[in-house]
Parts: C-alpha cells; sequence; structure tokens
DNA sequence: GGGATTATCCTGTTTTTCCGGGAGATAAAC
DNA sequence: GTTTATCTCCCGGAAAAACAGGATAATCCC
C-alpha cells in the first residue's frame, strides 16, 4: 500500500520541487498540495493522508500552530516539519506540537524519502543538522539572571548606568557590575557588540 | 534564441521546483543549477548564462557578495535575487551589487516567467511585494552614506574609533564624525541604542 | 558655475565605559 | 555547616565615547 502524502508550503516552487522529486517514487503517493493553513484543513476534511510535509511559516497561521490543530483532529497523520530555518526553537515546538519528523529545505531527495519512510513506520526522523541544533541549544544558550535581563534592556534604550541606577534602585557600581557580567556571557568586547549579539539572540 | 537560465540555490528543493517550472517553456534553455557559490563559479568558467537565478544564502558564501563576484567577471550577466526573505536590506544590498531583479519564494510561475523575460531585455524586475518592502525603507527615514554603513556595522562588531580608522585607512577622527552623524540620524542618544535601533530597522 | 552632499580631519573637554580586581549579605542547594 | 548563586557595593585607573563645535576638499546635481 502506497504511502499517501501531503504537502503543505506557501511557496510553489518547493511544492514543486518535492512532488517532482517524488513522483516517480513507488509506495509514494502524492495527494495534493496546499499554500496555506486554512486549504490544508478544508483538504483535510476530503482526504486523509498518511504524511503531511509541513512548512514552519504559512500567511495565515504558522505551520507550529497548525501542527498542533492536525495532531488534534487527525491523530493518525504524521507530521514532517519542514523549513528553511534551523533555528531550535522552532524545531523544538514543532515537535512539541506533535511533528513526527522535521527536515530542512536543502535536503536531498534520499534524505526526504528517508524521513518519509523512517515517519511512515511511526519512527521520529531528525536529520544531522536539526539533530546538532537541538543538541547545540543547551552549549550556547547564554543564561541571564533577573536583574541581568533589566539592565540589559535598559542599556539597549541608552540609558548610561547612573540612569539606570536611579531607575532601578541600585548604586550605579552596581550597574558596572551587572553590566560587566552581561559582557563576559555574550563574550562580547564592548556595549556595541553586546547589544547586537543580544538582538541576535532575542534577548531584546 | 532561447534564454539560457542558470540557478544557485543551496536548496535541491526549490532548484528542482523551478527547473521543473521552466521545463517546458519555449524560449527558456535550462543550463544547470548549482548549491553553492565555489560549484557556481566552476561553472561560469566553461559557459556563461544569460540569466542566474541567485539565492540570498549559500552555505560557503552570501548570494550578495556572489552577485557582486559574477557581475564583475561576467557582466553580460543578469542576476535574479531569490529569497525567502522579504527583507529590505538583504534587496537593496542585492539590488546595489548588481542584480537586475529580485523575486520571492512564494513567486507564482508566471511571476518568475515574467521576471526572466523582463530582466532579459535589461530591464529591472521586482515583484509587488518586494517594491513596497524597498518603498518602506523610505517611510523608516533613516538613509545612511556608503561610509556610515561600513562605520556602523565594525561599530556594531565591538570595534572602537582607533580600531575602526587603522582598518578602513582613514583618522579615528573622521570615525568620531561618522559615528556623531549616525546618532544624529537614528535618533540615538548613544552607542547601545544605536545598535539596537540599527538592529531593528535591519541595517546590520 | 554654484549649491548641496559626502568624506575627510581637527581640538579640547567632559562623560561614560571598561578593567581587574575586592568585598558582604541573603537564600537555596548539597 | 558548607558551598554556590545572586545581588549588592566599592576602588583607582585607563580607555573610549560623546560633545560642541570648527574646517577643507571632492563629488554630484541643477
Amino acid at each position: 500500500m502506497a504511502t499517501k502524502v501531503f504537502i503543505v508550503d506557501d511557496h510553489y516552487m518547493v511544492i514543486e520541487g518535492i512532488r517532482s522529486l517524488l513522483q516517480n517514487e513507488k509506495g509514494i503517493e502524492w495527494l495534493g498540495h496546499a499554500t496555506n493553513a486554512a486549504s490544508c484543513m478544508s483538504f483535510l476534511h476530503n482526504q486523509v493522508p498518511d504524511i503531511i510535509l509541513m512548512d514552519i511559516s504559512m500567511p495565515d497561521k504558522s505551520g507550529i500552530d497548525l501542527c498542533k490543530e492536525v495532531k488534534e483532529k487527525y491523530p493518525s497523520v504524521f507530521i514532517i516539519g519542514l523549513s528553511t530555518f534551523n533555528q531550535q526553537s522552532f524545531i523544538q515546538k514543532m515537535m512539541e506540537n506533535g511533528a513526527s519528523g522535521y527536515v530542512l529545505k536543502n535536503a536531498t531527495q534520499e534524505e526526504i524519502m528517508e524521513a518519509i519512510a523512517t515517519v511512515a513506520k511511526g519512527k521520529t526522523y531528525l536529520s544531522d543538522g536539526v539533530s546538532q541544533v537541538l543538541k547545540k541549544q543547551d552549549d550556547t544558550g547564554v543564561v541571564l539572571t533577573r536583574r541581568e535581563k533589566e539592565v540589559l534592556e535598559l542599556v539597549a534604550e541608552g540609558m548610561t548606568n547612573i540612569e539606570i541606577g536611579a531607575k532601578l534602585f541600585i548604586s550605579p557600581s552596581t550597574v558596572d557590575t551587572h553590566r560587566n557580567n552581561l559582557l563576559t556571557k555574550f563574550e562580547a568586547k564592548n556595549t556595541a557588540s553586546l547589544i547586537r549579539l543580544a538582538a541576535q539572540k532575542h534577548f531584546i
């Protein structure tokens, strides 16, 4: 019995690419595609695939939320996350919401096939790159204390140590210490690179 | 004479999607693809297409830099930027580096065809969404000169005025002046808020 | 040719940050 | 009871940024 595959992605050329890759594969039955969450749910009313390849971002709803909704209504459907982003937080949320696998958009045909085969057996599939990113979470994670976060935000707003001290009712020396700790934790050379790194890691 | 098209993208499924969309089009000759910058340059040694569809991000080099390099070595090649990101700074940099067009990865087949046809005539093609994003830049009101952008990036990297001066072969006093101009243009109180604002507006 | 813009460079002063340590108090974990 | 983590505060000095102006030259556009 062929595995029925459906895809949700807002990039038509991605849909076309994967369809083209899979159309000649025995054991795979291409059911169709949707370019947004609403038409995906609409399709599922009529036909439920075995596996859905689901993009992480759609115009009307995130793939993370759609994943959750689909698993709630159609628990038998396996979902493979699909994204350009190799970002730990997206991947983790997708898996938390019931996805059985996750591949990046630079995956090869073989990898997509392997993902589909593995997930069809009820197992979890994560490509090497994805696994590494999930592991890396613990390594690169900068952990800030409550006070450090407060100071960081106020520094980013452009306040001086004296101004921050006055606002938080602490000594400018205390602010100076927190600042130095922030520089150390982010491995930043000075305030400019601290703020840039903090912005990149979405602390501010 | 058919228009010879080549594509550079690290997502194989995107390559496959576009190839599939274009393969039956009269007037289009599909030359091939590369999945990174190095193999793109290698290909160009042997054959130069009329048009290159070029992703913005590659593992070994950004599409922005690759665009510049290709235009320098093969000025007759038209380049169409290709990206998931509808981000003004990427698009603008691509255009500044010699791209003749830019489309997003949610573009339709018709739109890709139109982009290719327009660019093949030597004209510039920007999809509606892309044009809007470029216009929006003017709304945010911050326009930086070439030197200011350079100084801003180096400040964000954590370099001091002396270091920046040494790197750009200008006086630290000059760097100081550019810096002050940046503070004024962003209406920032100091370097911390300058970097935060610049990050928010995607200058860095 | 002239005006505007950009890029260049400067001085001296004040303010702020960074550095490299030091320290005490409190609460939680072991 | 001890250790760890967090928050608090400090010092002196060096480095850097900010300030508040001033100036010349090259380039671009009308």
